[in-house]
DNA sequence: AATGAATGAGGCTTCATTCAT
DNA sequence: GATGAATGAAGCCTCATTCAT
């Protein structure tokens, strides 16, 4: 049956949490960590200041909470978009894609955890899950340069530049000084293949 | 009414206002400006906390003057170090290396302004250098399009891949995730050129 | 009721509000504006400096409150004690007994409203109040002019002398230069009413 | 001969305590003492901070100064101005023309030690110093009393109604509420000699 | 003597957090 | 569970005062 949630609560989302996150996505990306006040986030949720502690016990245990929240979607996406037996080429499009799908679908989460990477507030978890998806990507490239098909530099490098690359993108459509139009996004792409693969040879 | 220890300057350097930036520098890489005390700020330039004020009105003036300083300082280099009449590939690896350059000699001012781009404390002057850096890089896409060296797309976003890709490395750099060789800077540089560069493929 | 030790209401009355107007008179009364500090008045109310902030937005707002409740009062005092048909002896008495009955049940507000009377931390509604009450009393000499009872001059300096007068008095009795007992407030009466009595002297 | 200062100074008066002096009267008039910063008297009287302190050890000393200056001068004004012989209803006269004159010349000096009586940073000797005043007065009422002139009630009372009275009929005029003509400081004159007078018989 | 940069305590205000309701 | 008034430490900024020049 449809009707799962409980009496009495007047309008919104049911879950109490989740407007929590939302909130706090908004206010975080707008003004940053030390920036936002609790009761900001409390107004944006619609819940009192003091509900949000029922849910997380501080600040920064929301502030990771919510970097978790994103940076785990964002890893499980790439993992399960990850074409395994297709060729690099058909790869790095497809991670690509899935990347600006998600951008796409949710921008403030991805300015987010772009703005919050490494910030001293963020516990040892959070970091674990930004390095697991940093290492599944430089693997991808070294199998991929084994092969010849990418530049024979750093991993680490060619992967930090192409994300890099990405990040302006995404980046400056936020800032609207683009318009993200799906040729475009296809062409950043073909060129951000350019900058990794090995064109050496014939 | 206490002791008369303080009054003459302490030691150090010989300019206050420098002092400031330099301690005001830091502390915003490292904890953001929110995150940032002015007591912190103080301590760092080795001032009193009051001090500060006989040279910046507020902390938001603080942060104004130090963008505008390096923001200034690398929009100087670029202007000086453009060579005009030189061919587009040469311009651009003149370009590459004196960001490399700037960034290495000044890793805290390098990192200060971009995480710092577009933040709400920042006023229109000091937005307004920055604009003026973009529509220069922008300027020379368009020019070397029109020649056909690069690829006929959107410049913004070919500007923005590369100087995307230049701070992923720096990024990196400053992480200590990779340790910037100058055979991987000439590397990078080359990656870069290939994801504008118009290769004529068929 | 829990005796527990901080988070309940300590004592005392039953409105926060109240206690902090209440503290911030006796304050402001005794300093000045400028040389009461809001622990001082949050002392005085017993609650928290910051709980201060949750009743009103600044200590300006809050001397303007404070203004404006108690020249609020007095008003509304003379408005309804205001004997409409009654002579104009008779009306200056009874006007006169309001006063001195208000200034006797609240001293510190009496001293309050005279002592900040035009300062440059008054808005502009406060000011309304004050011209309010001026413009009354100055539109009652002015009908009894009319009637040939009081001295045929300026009828705004005839209304400032008699509230100058009263303003001594209290302030002498608040200095404890004299004592203010009932045939003192009475001759004294009699004297103000000399003062702007025609009497017909050739 | 004439010229008897000394060298170097640029413009201005040629005492430099009493352009502090003079600066210190306006600012504590406009703001009051607590609300007056030192460096806005230094502005005002055209020096430096600094300098306030090679002529006044401190804030407080330096209003305690002002004030026993301005008040001083009021009293040497009314012990020189007194009728010795002349009747009560002279004596009146001359003291109160004698006391408009010096409002009217010295507004300011005027509104400062009516402002500033009694406030807990003027000392003992400040103090002192109106009571002198006080003392004149209210001994002058006592005899004219015993003559049968005044009414014969506290003296206090009245010397403080007439004080009143006269300090209300000013602050109207410093306030604008009203323009001091001759003749309407003579009505005033006239009604608060009413005031005190012993009217009872014909 | 005169200056004004420097100091640091203290003022106003904000805000993470608690807890009685 | 949910609320929001209350708390008090801490933040930004001011200012009386000092002292090298």
């Amino acid at each position: 049956m449809a009707a799962s949630k409980k009496r009495g609560r007047p309008a919104g989302s049911d879950d109490r949490r989740e407007d929590i996150l939302e909130g706090a996505l908004r206010c975080f990306v707008d003004r940053g960590f030390h920036g936002t006040a609790i009761p900001q986030i409390a107004q944006r949720a619609g819940v009192a200041a003091g509900t949000i502690y029922h849910y997380f016990p501080s600040k920064e245990a929301l502030v990771n909470a919510l970097y978790r929240k994103w940076k785990s979607d964002v890893a499980q996406r790439v993992f399960m978009a990850f074409p395994q037996g297709a060729s690099a080429r058909e790869q790095f499009r497809v991670l690509w894609n899935e990347m600006v799908a998600f951008a796409a679908a949710h921008p403030d989460a991805f300015a987010f955890i772009e703005l919050h990477n490494h910030s001293s507030y963020l516990d040892a978890e959070s970091a674990a899950i930004d390095r697991n998806l940093k290492d599944f990507a430089a693997a991808m490239v070294m199998r991929a340069q084994e092969e010849g098909l990418l530049k024979p530099m750093s991993p680490v490098l060619l992967m930090e530049l192409v994300f890099g690359a990405f990040n302006g993108m995404m980046r400056a459509s936020w800032e609207k000084r683009i318009e993200l139009a799906p040729e475009m996004v296809a062409a950043a792409e073909q060129a951000c293949w350019d900058t990794v693969a090995h064109h050496g040879r014939p």
